[in-house]
DNA sequence: ACCTGAACACCGTTCAAGT
DNA sequence: ACCTGAACACCGTTCAAGT
């Protein structure tokens, strides 16, 4: 019955839903959010729009579904292979695995720079659907061994995955601000776009952004990255503060 | 001369970008961000879609506009009224002050459901404009009186508010998950909310989300407000951990 | 079952024409 | 200068009709 099924695609279902999330995905890397539609895509494909519906359910579900595919390509892998009880990073200090998914989601959004956007829209539009799970479960793996109190996982791994998406979403490379650009920005896009954003400060009413007109300078040089894993390293301090390492939370002690 | 153009506008210039900007909010609180169309707008203020263009360059303008007021509006002034050289609440300590700014932009996006999506929007696309540089002025001002080092300014704002922008962005009260959902949800609206979306995470591969399985009870009961002060008040730990309250950063002592 | 592609009901934006 | 509203060039989505 099932060989039946087989036989009769023959050369049909050339389409799927997966191969119609990959190539929205690489007309969103090519040239940004606003040229995804579902003609672009059926032309793409090589088919109608009607055939996407087949598929897809929506616009909204394909931009969701290309989101949580890039998101979870980036983030370590959910669950250890069974081969190697020891991941290859699991010497390391769990503010350094924190460090690493933060990274790599902040350098995700980097390579695609349409993700940012759906990020943060798929954040407020179903706050607890879809990609926030995978992004809370790599964090909040690491609290036991932060020995953060259990009662406090939750809170604490929020604040984390709120500064994270906070952050991803205005770093997103899109200095030429109309969101819909392809490419990450070059070094010297960046830094002219910095130049202007830094001037702009400094226009401003020192009467009424005395602290604006301050730090114009420091925001012109600087780093990302940097910068970035300074607020990981502050809220680390802050959910650790009081806690000397090692000591364990209410949890029982290692097994 | 002048007097001349003002006497010729008699009884027309009914239109003004002021207007145009405070209909837009209307219609945003009273029927969410797909209500809001050139069309519609030019009807609740009875005139043709063209003339919405003589004010307004485009609607990404508009919602840029509608989100600024908005934000201003939420913010504390950024001068002092000049004859009260003491502001109300300038007892307080300066956690306190960067609370009061954080939670009043948490409130002005729990009142206005479309608020956070445009924030998180306009955080991406562009990054440094319009509305950024009034949060950060309200935040920063507080890092003198915190005892942190000049130097230090832009990184721990930034960590302030990409937290509180983020946070904002997750708790928009959108239960319903169209995003363009009027009115903020009710207590009870919100409660279903949080059960279905606690189940769904009883209901992931523990192998796979052991963290998520063991958090679900936790989410089901958080409340926003509280665990949004839990984050700030962690950050506020990291940007002061080691520094003794009252010890002076780099910058002279106070006047 | 899977796909086609015309048709429908919208959009944002422009622009000749009015006052 | 300010406004009108038809027209243009798009959208996402649906659905009878094909295979």
């Amino acid at each position: 019955m099932v060989t039946q099924t087989r036989r009769s695609q023959r050369r049909r279902q050339v389409l799927s839903r997966e191969r119609i999330v990959e190539a929205a995905v690489e007309l969103l890397d090519a040239e940004g959010e606003a040229a995804l539609t579902v003609r672009a895509l059926a032309e793409r494909l090589s088919t109608g729009s009607g055939a996407i519906y087949h598929h897809v359910g929506n616009m909204g579900e394909l931009l969701q579904a290309a989101t949580g595919t890039v998101v979870a390509g980036a983030l370590p892998p959910l669950r250890t292979p069974a081969d190697s009880r020891q991941t290859p990073g699991s010497t390391g200090s769990p503010e350094d695995a924190i460090r690493a998914v933060a990274l790599s989601l902040f350098d995700a959004a980097a390579g695609h720079p349409w993700l940012a956007a759906q990020l943060a829209a798929q954040l407020t539009r179903s706050p607890w659907g879809a990609v926030t799970p995978r992004i809370f479960e790599s964090i909040g793996r690491q609290m036991r061994a932060l020995g953060v109190p259990r009662r406090d996982w939750f809170a604490t791994t929020s604040t984390l995955v709120h500064y994270i998406l906070g952050a991803t979403a205005q770093n997103a490379q899109n200095p030429d601000g109309t969101g819909d650009g392809a490419l990450p920005a070059s070094a010297e896009e960046r830094s002219e776009f910095l130049d202007a954003a830094s001037r702009a400060w400094q226009d401003l009413d020192p009467d009424d952004y005395p602290f604006i007109h301050d730090i114009a300078d420091q925001m012109r040089e600087h780093e990302d990255r940097e910068q970035f894993l300074t607020g990981i390293g502050l809220i680390l301090t802050g959910i650790t503060a009081g806690r000397p390492p090692g000591t364990p939370g209410d949890h029982p002690g290692a097994g």
